[in-house]
RNA sequence: GGGGUUGUAGCUCAGAUGGUUAGAGUGCCUCGUUGACAUCGAGGAGGUCACAGAUUCGAGUUCUGUCAGCCCCACCA
């Protein structure tokens, strides 16, 4: 017997199988391989830091299907790699610096990028050895990174297309900054959360003396860049007033009170101040009514030049100021508490500051309408189905997309700004020439591309493009896309619109969506909270294969899962349980000629009926791996391996083991080897590392099971039972198990105690497989004898199951009084379930409407409980009469 | 302001297309260790499936409404 510790340790053995399949080259795809192709790209994790829990569970499910397809022969390729991460790398390394106390201003832009290069270096390695450690099958070969070349040239050609056909534009447009990072971001980059702040209320006055208009405000500092008041046109309180000129206080600039149907005449007072350069819808109305626009903060959150004591103040300190000096002059009406929605960066979390930029954006219009036919025709599929309405609804509402971030980490923008002719050019090789005019005095631009732009370009970028290279024939579009979906609109809708674009097909048939992990008490895993967990640690504590099936039993798509440590805890018992399993059979198949086939003849029921039970795991397994319910297919794994496998099969079969029947005991072990082999190949894809090691040791085995078939009903056949009712009879047996346990239970009569048990057949189609399994039951009740008779004992506790009436006859220790007691308790249930069947079957609408189906399997449910209702009646008759 | 989602055993969650007496893990109670496994085995308690209606022969499952929680989107100062 190969030595075999008597518990599950995976630290023993995970690394070193790692390492072999690498090795061996296992997860070495080609597009020339056969097979239908099957492929996956990694969301890639961004060189930030490293792995969390989610990504954990992220590649969990990947490598599921990619193993489970891999096994079923399709030609499967996941595609690794990382994301270069724009602002978050940057702010990383930049924090570096500054405990350096430097910064990357003094370091400058080409020795700052060799630092983020070195950043990255040490986090890519980190991230890769994480994603071995959870034992993902990805084709190392292919490792990708979005600042690589090819994806660098993917972007360059990306980019230079869409800017020549009108795609993308450079313009002036109110963005949103972050002062923080200092740069521009994209709508979806700006997170609103609802803030208690106050509403100032403040008067204007008209410049002919003959009054005020009141307006509100959050931002009071913003007034300095008023340049118009706005009321609604509708509005009887300001009709004659439109077209007055206003005095802006403080600063005594004259502007105009218009009409503009954008106005609420229902908020505060009707009358909203009009901040053109820092207010989104201000910048609108502003173009609509040629209002001038002052720009009063800058970039860095400070006031502007020009507005004197003002000036060179943090955007805060001087709303303080600004509502002071307010008040002081009378302008200040009064203020209230107010509650609204503030935007903040999604990065740094800084409150975001609207303002007037000239940037990079993308139209989204033309790029937005093939996506929505995408899944309004079926090509594109989410999974679960309700994020499609996610998806659509966003893109139908989808605004221009600012591409431009002031950051020197990323694809920095193909753009060259001739400083003889002052022309712009746009290419997708570097120049140092004007087109133009041939001048040489080019400045590149110096943005950089916001990352979602190469990661939109992921899944064909990684395949070869721009080259039309065999794998981009072969893989694209590829299969399923696994992701969380916090980044849908960030990344999925953008992939799928350059995909069509670029490719003019989808970038995934599916999209497979799954929650959040979160904590034990349903928080979600930040750094703030201090609440995340390693998925190393857990690794190192419980094995890869623990953790990722604690991922998915449970798990349901697109819901969130909590973390919890006993759930890890029964994953691993599970292991132990699979990992013991197969010591049993090791230790027995230890001198035993491995060749053994028995024929048809040598199988006794157990045999077969396991047999069944494997064939309806395969396919319950593969239907759900098929429509993405991996934790309902791990469930089904779980309780055939634990419960029909190990609690009943196995301890059938040691009759047989430990007999003096060579033949049988060379059956069984065959039997066993057979179904532990095949179902550590329907396991494998979630707990390979587990499998791979048994699948070693286990006779008749070559090479990985990684890439041994999956599993199939049709590979069964042989010792497929011929019997078409088998599962009733394994009905019958089980209740009998059960029932005798039960009742010895009642008794207190130790389970393992020997006890005499009577069984009386009342349905004659089940006399031949009780008088087969005798046996059986005596090996998992210690019911020893165990007889038959046609008369019912009369010392004796009873029970009745389908069938069969089972007797534990002990006279002496049946005190009759209580097992009437127990009987009539009994026989109460089954009444009231008659009666509930039987008002089904005599209600007339029942019986024409429902199915002819439902109707007779409720005929037979009632008289099956008829039956045990007479056989009890006649039991509590007989101990009356005692 | 729109939209989504969740509400099933003490806890965490499964229960696709409506049809067994609603399940698992964990926790709890009782019993059991010489032969794969105490990271275990046997048995048990525990649920008016949030609430109210509707559709249906039949609803945990479909529809409407209510309540409670969570999330996303949104240009009312």
């Amino acid at each position: 017997m190969s030595n075999i510790s008597k518990t599950y340790e995976p630290q023993q053995f995970e690394k070193e199988i790692y390492a072999a399949w690498e090795r061996d080259k296992n997860f070495h795809t080609t597009a020339e391989a056969e097979g239908a192709p099957y492929c996956i790209v990694i969301p890639p994790p961004n060189v930030t830091g490293q792995l969390h829990m989610g990504h954990a569970l992220d590649e969990t499910l990947q490598d599921i299907l990619i193993r489970y397809h891999r096994m079923k022969g399709d030609n499967t390729l996941w595609m690794p790699g990382t994301d270069h991460a724009g602002i978050a790398t940057q702010a990383k390394v930049e924090e570096s610096l500054r405990a350096e106390g430097t910064n990357r201003y003094e370091l400058g832009r080409e020795k700052f990028l060799e630092r983020v290069w070195q950043w990255k270096e040490k986090f890519g390695n980190r991230i890769s050895y994480q994603l071995r450690t959870l034992g993902s099958s990805c084709d190392w070969e292919r490792e990708r990174f979005t600042m690589d070349k090819g994806c660098s040239a993917a972007v360059r050609k990306v980019f230079v297309q869409l800017y020549n056909e009108g795609l993308i534009y450079r313009g002036t447009r109110i963005i949103n900054w972050c002062p923080k990072c200092n740069t521009a971001l994209s709508d979806i980059e700006v997170e609103h959360e609802t803030e208690q702040g106050h509403l100032w209320h403040l008067r204007y006055p008209f410049k002919d003396g003959s009054g005020y208009v009141e307006v509100a405000t959050t931002r009071p500092e913003t007034m300095l860049g008023d340049t118009g008041v706005a009321v609604h046109p509708d509005d009887e309180r300001y009709k004659n007033l439109v077209g007055k000129t206003v005095i802006l206080p403080l600063v005594n600039r004259e502007m105009p009170l218009f009409a503009d149907s954008y106005v609420d005449k229902e908020f505060g007072t009707g009358a909203v101040k009009v901040t053109p350069s820092h207010d989104p819808n201000d910048f609108e109305m502003g173009l609509r009514h040629n209002l001038e626009q002052v720009k009063v903060i800058n970039n860095d959150g400070t006031m502007a030049e020009g507005l004197g004591k003002y000036s060179g103040l943090d955007r805060y300190e001087c709303r303080k100021q600004i509502v002071a000096d307010l008040e002081a002059g009378g302008f200040l009406v009064r203020v209230e508490d107010y509650e609204h929605a503030v935007g903040h960066c999604s990065r740094c979390h800084t409150t975001v500051e609207p303002l007037i930029s000239k940037q990079w954006f993308v139209k989204m219009e033309t790029l937005a309408a093939p996506a929505i036919e995408a899944v309004k025709s079926g090509k594109l599929q989410f999974v679960p189905e309700r994020f499609t309405k996610i998806y659509v609804n966003w893109l139908e509402n989808i605004r221009d997309w600012c591409i431009s971030r002031q950051l020197w980490w990323g694809h920095q923008i193909p753009a060259w700004y001739c400083d003889d002719c002052g022309e712009m050019t746009v290419s997708e090789t570097d120049i140092d020439e004007c087109p133009h005019c041939h001048g040489k005095n080019l400045r590149r631009e110096e943005d950089v591309l916001d990352t979602w732009f190469s990661s939109a370009l992921w899944p064909f970028s990684t395949l070869g493009y721009p080259e039309e290279t065999p794998e981009l024939k072969k893989f694209y579009p590829t299969s399923v896309l696994v992701t969380g979906y916090d980044i849908i609109f960030f990344w999925v809708v953008r992939m799928v619109m350059m995909g069509l674009k670029f490719r003019g097909e989808v970038p995934f048939k599916h999209v497979f969506i799954h929650g959040l992990v979160r904590d034990e008490l349903g928080r979600k895993m930040t750094k703030s909270l201090g609440n995340g967990i390693d998925p190393v640690e857990v690794i190192d504590k419980y094995g890869a294969d623990s953790l990722r099936f604690m991922l998915v039993t449970g798990n349901t798509p697109g819901n969130d899962l909590r973390f919890y440590w006993s759930k890890v805890e029964s994953a691993r018992n599970f292991a132990n349980k699979i990992w013991n399993a197969s010591r049993f059979l090791l230790m027995n198949l230890e001198g035993f000629d491995a060749t053994f086939k028995p024929t048809r003849k040598d199988l006794e029921f157990a045999d077969e009926w396991i047999i069944s039970e494997l064939a309806k795991t395969i396919e319950a397994v593969t239907k759900n791996i098929d429509r993405f319910e991996l934790g309902e297919a791990a469930r089904f794994l779980n309780d055939f391996i634990w419960s029909e496998f190990c609690d009943y099969y196995i301890e059938l079969t040691k009759a047989r083991l430990y007999g003096s029947d060579a033949r049988a005991k060379a059956t069984v072990l065959f039997m066993l080897s057979t179904v532990l082999e095949c179902t550590l190949r329907l396991l494998h894809p979630f707990m390979p590392f587990l499998t791979e090691i048994i699948h070693q040791k286990l006779p008749n085995t070559q090479g990985s099971i990684m890439l041994a078939p999956y599993p199939t009903v049709d590979e069964l056949k042989d010792l497929m039972s011929d019997r078409d009712n088998i599962d009733e009879l394994a009905n019958v047996i089980l209740g009998v198990f059960r029932t005798i346990r039960n009742l010895k239970s009642e008794l207190g009569i130790d389970s393992r105690k020997k006890a005499a048990v009577v069984l009386k057949v009342t349905r004659a189609k089940y006399a031949e497989i009780l008088h087969e399994c005798t046996g059986y039951i005596t090996a998992l009740t210690f019911a020893e004898p165990v007889t038959f008779a046609e008369e019912k004992p009369a010392h004796a506790m009873s029970a009745v199951i389908d069938g069969v009436e089972i007797y534990l006859p002990l006279e002496g220790l049946i005190d009759t009084e209580k097992e009437i007691a127990r009987l009539q308790k009994e026989l109460d249930k089954l009444k009231k379930f008659a009666a509930s069947t039987a008002g089904k079957l005599n209600n007339e609408r029942f019986l024409s409407k429902a199915p002819a189906e439902v109707v007779q399997s409720e005929r037979e449910k009632l008289s099956v409980t008829e039956e045990k209702i007479s056989s009890l009646e006649q039991r509590i008759n007989q101990l009356e009469n005692l």
